[in-house]
DNA sequence: AAGAGAACGTA
DNA sequence: CGTACGTTCTCTTC
């Protein structure tokens, strides 16, 4: 981009800094007393602080513009394979040190410092490697690393910044700084250590040769080379010894040479320095209890008034002490006027509990009270104004709250605002919208350090004692700010009716949802399980008894021993760890070699698996027989739920066995039968609507299969000559479509020639050319907005796509081309539950939603109103469309299935 | 004890 | 070299 700026324009060379992590963090360790620093908790963090310390003072006094750090991954790199002994001296590293590389790691993550590894290679290879690549892109290159081998890369791009004391104090290794440290220039240093040797890395070097000889030498005959070649002219003892360990040294020369050709993810333009995520910085410098080295972090920002050292304060908090029934009083002062909540307690559907709340409102008063003390008038009070929908609340993890409250008996309305819900809709790529983490973000405002009520609202704080009523009401009060600038954020981004008219009334479904479960036919579950345990060790026996041995059958480990060692079966495709074991690649060697380990091990795999769901089904069962799910609302990016504790939403359906899990999900005992109604093909129609490809949408309209249909047209047959083959196929590449799929990975999925797959995408798009234009549409737009879009305007945010990074770019490309369409599904599916929920309360109907599966709702039906029940689902479900501005172009069709069961109720 | 990686279930 | 999730197990923690 350098060309496009003006002329005249001041440019300053790019600065690459490139730390080896572990080096430094080792150096560190030894340079800090252990006993001196460690959090309350007693976890050891004189490394974390040392190397933190040290980064620290780089980016303030080097001030990069690129920052990497690299870390080696294991012992065993392709160095040790050369030579067991390279670097065999080496203890174990002490206890205190283990544990405090992933809190760099973590700490490097916060601070958007990339980190790089890689398998078998050091991380000096990584940083060889980086070096290299910057200085043909014309950056100067800062390494700084306590590895003496490093000093090889030095060049007039290239300095190393080597430790001389501890890790504050940091030699520049130029090229004349090397030359006037060891006689030689960083080119010939590597010749120079084969010689002396490095004590170190366990290479012994000759003996009676010190690095002055060494660099004599080697000035004299040229380099090593040389040296090597003339090993016979050289004089005296030192040249004797030399003869004698000419293998020696050829060895060291090998290993001392490091690999700048490294294949990494990353390249230097990836690197660029980032803003750091602050909140999550706060938090982790939090627990580790770094609160001066917090200060020097914060304090290198450039002052723009959002750090921890210049944070606004918040208005002084007036925590009001009413007189014991003064609450009702408050509250009419505040009528209709919004207050924020903050509920202590735990959030599980079913077995919530509440024992403080604290309200604030919008002038900096709150009060708070510890529900196990409060008078029967101010109970009574709160419990009106929690459950009154017309007295607004604004509330951070609303469903949590109501889950806490429910356990109560207080019932919880009126929510008009939820500052974790807001947050997603903002930034739904976020992890975790902890309170502490958002107001540090939106509000530069540190609430307590014991953190804010997490999604499940685990937070077991009483409101006993002063400080703690204190800290809920400053919660509450940030939850107030917060909702004012986070509903500014969502106004920006066009948001605010995606809050206000379906997340945020969808909270209470979900809620009623959860807290109503779905009855589990224990017996018959528990049954299942025996069946599935039996399996398990028939299937392990059998395979035992092939390999004459037991192993652990679960440990991808010890089964690439049997398989490649012990029974010689060819090599799988490559991952990290060595070579995979997953069913597709068991399949295919079973295809291959019929060896009958691997029916075995597949079939103990397929009961393993079985009997694991089983049984964390049957953990999950509650009190009242039934399984309560949490749908998470802030998780998936793309504006789906999620399903957790247990998962629901992956409950098998493929095969057989699986589906004799689904019949444990049953009708609880007051209601007649189970309903399930999904859409069909909504993906797909999501497609047609979105492309406005005519073809598609006539596909749609004219109500034919929609695979048969597509497939006569790219296949040019009448639809009824579309054989199955031809169908799965197009059936594929239609869902292929909508997740990127290329030519390659329709051949990998098809079992056809990469041209065969590609012939057929060609004339897909021959026929369905709006399809085509729509895909390579949709990531262009988000290019140049940064965005894309669902039909109801939810937002993802990719700023990948500008990545100079192929492989980030492409991935970045394929959640484009995705997002809108799963986006836009999971929009149309919360539009259809509200539409459900709402028809089930006007008319008072005693039929209730049970569970969303992304395009299923599973319902409880009431005796006596399953007809009713699946027209007004049928009808919900289907105008959901019209929910969508402009309206929807291909009609939403939906399959009805009902049964005692989930699998007789499924279709 | 905690995190990473592998594997695998769903849409 | 196909998106989005959650759970469980094993192995490792220079």
């Amino acid at each position: 981009m350098s060309d496009a700026l003006p002329a005249g324009t001041p440019t300053t060379r790019p600065r690459l800094l490139l730390v080896d992590g572990h080096s430094m963090a080792y150096r560190a360790f030894f340079a800090l007393p252990v006993e001196k620093f460690a959090s309350s908790t007693g976890q050891p963090t004189n490394a974390v602080f040392g190397f933190t310390s040290m980064l620290a003072n780089l980016l303030r006094d080097e001030a990069p513009t690129h920052v990497a750090v690299a870390f080696d991954l294991a012992r065993t790199t392709f160095r040790t394979e050369r030579y067991p002994e390279y670097k065999g001296t080496r203890d174990a590293s002490p206890e205190p040190f283990k544990g405090q590389v992933p809190i760099i790691r973590q700490l490097l993550e916060t601070m958007h410092v990339a980190v790089l590894d890689k398998p078998n290679f050091e991380a000096d290879d990584i940083l060889a490697t980086l070096a290299a690549q910057a200085r043909a892109q014309g950056m100067e290159v800062l390494v700084c690393t306590g590895d003496r081998d490093a000093l090889q890369l030095v060049n007039e791009d290239v300095t190393v910044l080597y430790p001389v004391k501890g890790v504050s104090e940091l030699a520049r290794m130029t090229p004349a700084a090397v030359e006037a440290r060891y006689g030689v220039g960083p080119e010939r240093y590597p010749d120079l250590a084969a010689l002396v040797g490095e004590t170190s890395d366990n290479l012994p070097g000759v003996p009676g040769v010190g690095p002055k000889t060494a660099a004599k030498w080697i000035t004299a005959y040229g380099g090593l080379e040389g040296v090597l070649a003339s090993a016979e002219q050289v004089p005296g003892k030192a040249g004797e010894s030399l003869r004698a360990h000419l293998d020696q040294v050829a060895l060291n020369r090998e290993l001392n040479r490091l690999v700048d050709d490294l294949d990494l993810p990353l390249g230097p333009a990836d690197l660029a320095v980032q803003p750091w995520d602050r909140p999550a910085l706060h938090t982790l410098l939090d627990e580790l209890e770094f609160r001066t080295l917090r200060d020097r972090l914060f304090a290198m920002l450039p002052d723009d008034g959002a750090d921890a050292s210049t944070q606004t304060q918040a208005a002084p908090l007036d925590l009001v002490e009413l007189a014991p029934g003064g609450l009702a009083g408050w509250l009419a002062a505040r009528a209709r006027t919004p207050l924020a909540l903050d509920v202590r307690g735990t959030g599980a559907p079913a077995a919530g509990d509440a024992w403080g709340v604290a309200l604030a409102d919008g002038d900096g008063q709150a009060v708070a009270y510890d529900l196990a003390d409060i008078t029967t008038a101010d109970e009574q009070a709160l419990a009106a104004w929690l459950a009154d929908a017309d007295a607004p609340k604004v509330v951070h993890a609303s469903k949590a709250a109501w889950h806490a409250l429910a356990g109560r008996g207080l019932p919880l309305a009126g929510v008009t605002f939820d500052t974790e819900l807001a947050a997603y809709l903002c930034q739904p790529d976020r992890r975790a919208y902890d309170l502490a983490d958002l107001a540090i973000g939106y509000l530069h405002r540190e609430l307590g350090a014991d953190d804010a009520s997490a999604a499940q609202g685990s937070l077991d704080l009483d409101l006993g004692g002063t400080d703690e009523a204190r800290r809920a009401g400053e919660r509450a009060a940030a939850v107030r700010d917060l909702s004012e600038v986070l509903a500014g954020e969502l106004a920006d981004r066009g948001a605010g009716g995606l809050l206000d008219e379906l997340e945020l009334p969808l909270v209470d479904v979900l809620a009623r949802m959860e807290r109503t479960g779905i009855a589990i036919d224990g017996d018959y579950l528990s049954g299942l399980e025996r069946t599935f345990d039996a399996a398990v060790q028939g299937a392990a026996a059998e395979a035992y008894a092939v390999i004459g041995r037991e192993v652990n059958l679960g440990s991808p480990k010890q089964l690439q021993e049997v398989l490649f060692d012990q029974l010689g079966m060819p090599r799988t495709k490559k991952i990290k760890t060595g070579y995979t074991t997953d069913a597709a690649a068991l399949t295919d060697l079973f295809a291959r070699t019929q060896h009958p380990f691997l029916e075995h091990l597949l079939a103990h795999r397929d009961a393993i698996r079985l009997r694991q769901t089983v049984e964390g089904l049957l953990r999950s069962v509650g009190a009242d027989g039934r399984i309560h799910t949490t749908f998470q609302q802030t998780i998936a990016a793309t504006g789906r739920l999620s399903s957790t504790d247990p998962n629901l939403q992956n409950i098998p359906i493929r095969t057989e066995a699986g589906r004799q899990i689904r019949r444990a999900f049953v009708v609880g005992t007051r209601h007649e039968t189970l309903l399930t109604a999904d859409y069909s093909q909504i993906e797909m129609r999501i497609m047609a609507h979105l492309s406005g490809d005519e073809g598609l949408i006539a596909a749609f309209r004219s109500g034919e299969d929609l695979h048969s249909y597509v497939g006569s047209r790219v296949f040019g047959v009448p639809t009824d000559e579309v054989t199955p083959a031809m169908r799965s196929k197009i059936k594929a590449m239609s869902y292929g479509l909508a997740y990127g799929l290329s030519s390659y990975g329709l051949s990998q999925q098809l079992s056809v020639e990469v041209g065969e797959a590609s012939a057929l995408m060609a004339d897909y798009f021959e026929r369905f050319g709006g399809v085509r234009d729509y895909l390579t549409g949709v990531v262009d737009v988000a290019r140049a907005t940064g965005w894309t879009a669902t039909i109801l305007g939810r937002r993802r945010y990719l700023p990948d796509l500008t990545s100079d990074n192929r492989q980030r770019r492409e991935v970045a490309e394929r959640m484009a081309l995705n997002a809108p369409i799963q986006g836009s599904a999971a929009d149309l599916i919360k539009v259809a539950m509200l539409g459900v929920d709402r028809e089930l309360t006007r008319r008072a109907l005693g039929s209730r939603l049970l569970l969303q599966v992304h395009d299923e709702l599973v319902l409880e039906v009431a005796p006596g109103e399953r007809e009713e029940v699946e027209a007004l689902v049928r009808e919900q479900m289907g105008a959901a469309g019209d929910r969508v501005p402009g309206g929807f172009d291909v009609p939403l069709d939906v399959s009805v299935g009902v049964g005692g069961s989930w699998h007789e109720a499924g279709h």
